[in-house]
RNA sequence: GUGGGUAUAGCUUAGCUGGUUAAAGCGCCAGUUUGUGGCACUGGAGACCGUCGGUUCGAAUCCGUCUACCCACCCCA
């Protein structure tokens, strides 16, 4: 084809014939998080770079190759948020959020924008619902961030779902731990992939998430961070398992489950699923004790998640979980000839105004063409308007899904004074066909 | 950024080792039926065979380039 227009690499569009399930995915979210006390926060698609740089951290890989980074006339460095939380930490500490009462609960339903290779589960632009809740130390809020997830997934009738869990302490036990680690991996370098070689100097945590068997079993004997916790950390993660445990939900302790976003302490945890290729985190969050501090804000313990919205649609899709219907057109009306088609309108109009889906013929076509356009678009009733009914007042209203016909009265003057108070009559004698109808 | 696969109508595809008007199904439009969709039949529109270049008398078909899509690495939701 020779279009100018193409969606930019990485991109997709949401079809009318689709959208009805993004909105239900997005509204059953959006629900199961205000049930948890949450409330919708809407920030800007783009920041200042500074506010991704000081969150997400410098040396990660989103930050150093993956933002889409500008300057705009102004000459101020602007960035494409490439996740919602500093966002949102941004608007609580700008707007002194904290200073009611805590915690703040937020939640949101955002475009994210990543600049990486496009594969299965892995867009350029991306959607994801998160929460936040911010000014929250106790491990109670762990369990209850994780039980929100969780039931999210779960109405959305998702299955086959793994929840791994892991605590990567606060700053204090991990450098403890990353130094034992990298000690470790020191000595058995030669080993280790190629990749892997690199991920020992950046960031030695990375290692123990490598596919590559020959890694695995190097990691095998590797020091394991839970048994570098500190007391602190140790105890918040031991109660966030029993009340896990204690609300029914299992999970499983990995190790491995190390998060790519520096402001990640103490409890992380993804959602996990093996059915839509390789990018199968379906949900991912944790802790970020130190980002408030880290933004210029008092210190305020929090954490958060992620959904993946694209990747969620994925696994329902594979999974052919139901949808609802999207609601069709209640009635179409096929007029014939001028003076049909001017009443038509008008009938639509009012009808609209009593809360019904009413369309009529835009494109000037003959009557059969007009119901096979009807039945198309999945029309629960038709009307066809011709000089008969317009001088007998009388109609015949269609089941589009039985066939059957049944007479519909108008009163006397409707269909040329169709802003005469006695609509009111026609439309009640609409309403109640259309109730009989049903089923 | 690295590797592998793919690219023919709106969609799904056929087109064998190069041979002249590029094919089918579905979909779309119209007619058979100036007053009722779904079925059937008939007809029609719709493709410079992803791009640029090369080999050849001749390229959708062979070679190279670029681009896009898919998959994996990497990274993450």
């Amino acid at each position: 084809m020779d279009l100018q227009a193409v969606a930019v690499k990485g991109t997709q569009d949401v079809l009318p014939a689709n959208a009805h399930k993004w909105q239900y995915i997005e509204k059953t979210a959006a629900d199961a998080a205000a049930r948890f006390g949450f409330r919708e926060i809407r920030t800007p698609v783009f920041e200042k770079t500074e506010l991704f740089e000081r969150s997400v951290g410098d040396t990660t890989d989103v930050v150093q190759k993956e933002m889409y980074t500008f300057n705009d006339k102004g000459g101020r460095s602007i960035t494409l948020r490439p996740e919602g939380t500093a966002g949102a930490m941004r608007s609580v500490l700008e707007h002194g959020l904290f200073n009611d009462a805590l915690p703040v609960k937020a939640f949101y339903t955002t475009s994210c924008y990543r600049y990486e290779k496009p594969q299965a589960g892995r867009l350029r632009e991306f959607h994801q619902f998160g929460v936040e809740c911010i000014g929250a130390p106790s491990p109670v809020a762990d369990a209850e961030i994780i039980l929100l997830g969780n039931a999210i997934l779960t109405e959305l009738g998702i299955k086959d779902i793994s929840l791994q869990i892991n605590s990567i302490g606060c700053p204090t036990c991990r450098a403890a731990y990353k130094n034992a680690l990298k000690s470790y991996f020191e000595d058995r370098k030669d080993e280790l992939c190629d990749t892997c070689k690199d991920r020992l100097e950046r960031n030695p945590m990375r290692i123990l998430d490598c596919k590559s068997p020959v890694c695995q079993a190097v990691c095998k004997d590797a020091p394991v961070i839970l048994d570098y916790l500190c007391d602190e950390c140790s105890a918040h993660f031991e109660t966030v398992k029993t009340l896990l445990d204690t609300a029914g939900l299992s999970y499983t302790v990995n190790p491995g489950i190390v998060r790519g976003l520096d402001y990640y302490t103490k409890t992380v945890f993804e959602f996990i699923s093996s059915q839509i290729g390789a990018q199968g985190t379906v949900c991912g969050g944790g802790r970020y004790d130190g980002l408030a501090k880290e933004l210029g804000g008092p210190d305020l313990p929090s954490l958060g998640f992620a959904m993946g919205l694209e990747r969620i649609l994925m696994v329902m899709e594979n999974q052919n979980c139901p949808f609802p219907d999207p609601e069709p057109v209640d009635l179409y009306i096929a007029p014939m000839g001028d003076a049909a088609q001017a009443q038509a309108v008008l009938l639509c109009n009012t009808l609209r105004q009593e809360g019904f889906k009413a369309i009529t013929d835009l494109n000037n076509r003959g009557l059969k063409a007009q119901m096979k356009y009807a039945g198309k678009i999945g029309a629960k009733f038709s009307l066809v308007l011709g000089d008969n009914e317009l001088n007998e007042k009388i109609a015949r209203l269609k089941n589009m899904k039985t066939g059957e016909q049944r007479e519909v009265v108008f009163p006397d003057g409707v269909i040329t004074a169709i802003y005469d108070e006695n609509i009111q009559n026609t439309f009640q004698n609409l309403n109640e066909s259309l109730e009989k109808f049903n089923g």
